[in-house]
DNA sequence: ACTCCTTTTTGAACGGTGTTCAATATAGCC
DNA sequence: GGCTATATTGAACACCGTTCAAAAAGGAGT
């Protein structure tokens, strides 16, 4: 019961939240517990409560990295789509593709991203909607360069359709709710809707 | 311990399903559990167990019984919308708005309906995943009144490009993941959807 | 009517969960 | 070197899903 200074409370911190991506990588976020992230690093329970506040706000913390990571992926796809000259939509596209690839990659810590809940008020902390805001305007940026002459709230509610409709692909895919028995769903699902949807949205 | 017959298996099932579908008006699935269920019904946990197997597969016929009344409401939206002499993308923008409306009116069933997942080999049983595709070709059939010339194939990924798209908007909506800060986001948005993504779809 | 068997139902037990909190042993300060 | 503040903990609490032996009632056969 002593105050030991193995790790700072931020080393501690790293520790954790290392030790649950570790076992979303194999197990679903259902067989994780706070008991067992503590075992794995060594600490008790109540060392996790009072640093983070509750099993909770821990996983929470763990969506605040998928995002940056997602956000990391995607902005690491339009650059490379720029580089080779792709268009707008070749940019867009790569940003989806990338956003399913990442989904199929690590299916635990992206579906936690989305079902994981805070109390019923859900009042989802402002640094996390901040993230969500920033990804999306990545995605207005490409249409707006797409189309100029759209305005700035048609680019977000174009971006808002696009962006929900790849992440329903996702879902239903990662799924397996959606039974199309063709390889590779994801990606010709995404360019049926992105090449449909921006072609007859460039002419408003 | 004795037998009673207060009621008949089948009866029992549609008590325990009711006090499900029950709570679930009101409180998030993860707020409840079969021992809850069981005090609600008046009988035991084990009585529960060995009707349906396991917590979870009381789930699973809780969320057939939603697949039922998503698949009713739709082909309601469907025909009413036929019946007022609207166009195929009317239908399907009816429906579209049907099936977001049943989720914002019946967030926790419509969540469990999505979130919850068996064992991790996750077969899915076939009756329940007959039901999904009877939703699908629902959507199938206006899209070929709509484009005759589409092959069946077309008109398959093409459902499953709308309504991924759909499901996508009232995922992101619900859980307030997509920050529009407009009132009726639900629908502006699936008219979008719809309206840009058919349009050129037509020109197949 | 009385047995005997089958079947339904249960309570208790097991190992797990997140969370609380008093007790505690150390690190740092004077 | 002693004092205090604090990080850390183990035990306890109230839950959870699941298992299973025990028990009681219904039905069948005589």
């Amino acid at each position: 019961m002593p105050r030991r200074q193995d790790h700072t409370p931020q080393e501690l911190t790293e520790l954790a939240i290392a030790s649950v991506q570790r076992h979303l990588q194999q197990t679903a976020a259902s067989q994780l517990s706070l008991r067992k992230i503590a075992r794995d690093i060594g600490y008790s329970p109540g060392t996790l409560i009072n640093l983070f506040g509750s099993y909770s706000l821990l996983l929470l913390a763990v969506n605040a990295r998928t995002l940056d990571d997602v956000h990391q992926q995607l902005q690491q796809a339009i650059r490379q789509s720029e580089q080779q000259h792709g268009s707008p939509v070749q940019q867009l596209e790569a940003a989806a593709n990338r956003y399913c690839q990442y989904a199929s990659q690590h299916p635990h810590l992206w579906r936690l991203l989305f079902e994981h809940r805070l109390a019923d008020d859900e009042p989802l902390p402002t640094w996390q909607a901040q993230r969500i805001d920033t990804l999306f305007s990545l995605i207005e940026s490409r249409l707006s360069a797409l189309h100029p002459a759209a305005s700035a709230d048609q680019c977000r509610t174009a971006a808002r359709v696009i962006w929900s409709g790849v992440h329903g692909i996702c879902s239903l895919v990662l799924d397996n709710k959606i039974f199309l028995n063709a390889g590779r769903d994801n990606d010709h699902l995404i360019h049926s809707l992105l090449s449909h949807y921006l072609t007859d949205w460039c002419r408003t």
